[in-house]
RNA sequence: GGCCCGUUGGUCAAGCGGCCUAAGACACCGCCCUUUCACGGCGGUAACGCGGGUUCGAAUCCCGCACGGGUCACCA
């Protein structure tokens, strides 16, 4: 065999009707994997038959999610290659040459039946306790009654007629041998009234003729791949080979759904989650590493990934682990990285103003990110802290416990203390804020605890919160000093 | 409803007939670290859906049942 063809060509084909879901993500993952491990080629095309429903904004959309998530394609929309164009609707004359194929070998014909007529077909069967599927009243219509529907204005469709009694077999990569009987399904539409192919034949010649050798797809697809099957062989095209992997379920057990809150890619990028975080936890859902390691960059699965790895149970997205995950790529991303992503949130949080930051902005953030690093899932999260790190107003003690920690007879003396201190301290930053802290518990020989505490409280009126040493200078001379005479009054008051 | 797929701890999962008195990770709980919380470290609780076979031996193979899911569109 030549190496051309052995090439493995894998491909992602969303129909553009929405923005990339979770789901939708994994699937072209795997198929850039494959292609990667191999040096195959990854082509991203689009079905976009669904005029209703399709748009260039869901294409554009779901592009952009896959370049962030950067899963590259080298061959489709917007790239290019041999084998386009790359949109179903700009192939319809190519779907039209073998549609004509199929008319003149009779394995397809046109139907004439109205909306109403199928339906109460439909109907019947269903009240007979039978699978409600095409009976094949148009199968052969003779000349006469073709042109009688025609004159009365029926536009037809062309439906594709399923052989009787034939057993369909498909060697899928994921879940063995799986067979199917051709007489459970009616004649189905391969072509609607208005001229555009359905999905199931226009996929068939798609991934025929960009030669694609695996198709790697969600395991909604299987029960529609018996059908292709006869599409292939009734056209004599060589067949790819079949992979479904399993469905991503919520955590009711059921097929996400938008009800479920965040199930597109675009949600977790809004909320500041980490491509490779994203990438990383997908590619865990359905397939397991060989190792005990659960750390991989997108190099790394394409050298460790296998189909033989993937599981047919179906997976539930577990956001704990994606936060745990998340948090884990934090960690280790560079602080200007970070604060670029922190800066929307900012911003929405109303701490930070529109347009160009200054220097001492972009440090004070840059600080802020390093302070609550270890706290945060994900970089939405960063808003939550702002009223520790932000401006002249404490909030009141959260607790009777907090507000007892200002009761004690040493507090007053305490604050005062750290006022003078902080007020004539030539430099407040980290280590500056550790000699004052150091410097009063010694001054006044106090423990750490009768210290720390009501200076924790006094500033930010939380028992709990990151080091003093790293809010202090964070919030500021002025607004620690404001902070304080704030409480100073209300202890005064009490 | 017919057809198809699936079923190991709360979750992701390893396991491909003896190495299983079933790995690891997330979550949870406890302890340690930290003059707070978090991070980190250490430890713990917790699973082969049920019933039949096959076999000297089954989480692993076969059959049935149950449950969950998918599909049966002029959606993809």
């Amino acid at each position: 065999m030549r190496r051309i063809d052995m090439e493995l060509r894998v491909r992602f084909a969303p129909s553009p009707t929405g923005p990339l879901h979770i789901g939708g993500a994994r699937s072209a993952l795997f198929n850039y994997l494959l292609a990667q491990k191999t040096d195959g080629t990854f082509i991203v095309r689009s079905e976009d038959t669904d005029r209703e429903r399709s748009s260039r904004e869901s294409e554009h959309n779901i592009l952009e999610a896959l370049r962030w998530l950067g899963i590259q394609w080298n061959e489709g929309i917007e790239v290019g290659g041999e084998h386009g164009p790359y949109r179903q609707t700009e192939r319809l004359e190519l779907y039209r040459k073998y549609t004509e194929r199929l008319l003149q070998s009779g394995d397809a014909y046109h139907c004439y039946c109205s909306e109403e007529e199928l339906e109460a077909e439909r109907q019947a069967l269903i009240a007979q306790g039978e699978t409600p599927r095409y009976l094949g009243k148009c199968r052969n219509l003779t000349t006469g009654e073709r042109a009688r529907y025609e004159a009365e204005g029926r536009k037809p469709v062309v439906r594709f007629r399923i052989p009787e009694g034939e057993q369909i077999v498909i060697h899928d990569h994921v879940r063995g041998e799986v067979a199917f009987e051709s007489d459970g399904m009616g004649d189905f539409v391969i072509v609607k009234s208005d001229g555009i192919p359905t999905y199931n034949f226009a996929v068939v010649i798609d991934d025929s003729t960009m030669n694609i050798t695996q198709v790697i797809r969600g395991e909604e697809h299987l029960s529609n791949t018996p059908r292709q099957v006869l599409i292939y062989q009734a056209l004599g095209l060589k067949m790819p080979e079949f992979a479904h992997i399993s469905l991503i379920l919520n955590t009711e057990g059921r097929k996400m759904s938008k009800r479920d809150g965040d199930t597109a890619v675009i949600d977790y990028q809004k909320k500041g989650y980490l491509p490779e975080a994203i990438v990383n936890f997908i590619a865990l859902l359905g397939w397991a590493p060989p190792g005990e390691d659960e750390f991989f960059t997108l190099d790394k699965l394409a050298e460790a990934f296998s189909l033989e790895r993937v599981s047919k149970s179906p997976a539930v997205f577990d956001l704990n682990k994606l936060n745990w995950i998340n948090a884990h790529y934090m960690k280790q991303a560079p602080l200007e990285r970070l604060a670029d992503l922190a800066l929307p949130h900012l911003r929405e949080a109303g701490v930070l103003p529109e347009g160009e930051l200054s220097p001492e902005q972009r440090e004070w953030i840059k600080g802020y990110v390093h302070a609550i690093l270890e706290r945060l899932d994900y970089m939405a999260q960063v808003r939550e802290f702002v009223h520790y790190f932000v401006g002249a107003e404490v909030p009141e003690p959260e607790s009777a416990a907090a507000a007892d920690v200002l009761r004690g007879e040493q507090v007053l003396s305490v604050l005062s203390l750290l006022a003078d201190k902080v007020e004539t301290a030539k430099d407040l930053n980290g280590e500056s804020t550790k000699g004052i802290l150091k410097g009063i518990t010694k001054d006044l020989k106090l423990s750490g605890k009768l210290v720390y505490m009501p200076i924790r409280v006094a500033l930010t009126g939380q028992m709990h919160g990151p080091e003093l040493y790293d809010i202090i200078p964070l919030l500021g001379r002025e607004n620690v000093l404001s902070r304080i005479k704030q409480t100073q009054s209300r202890i005064g008051n009490a």
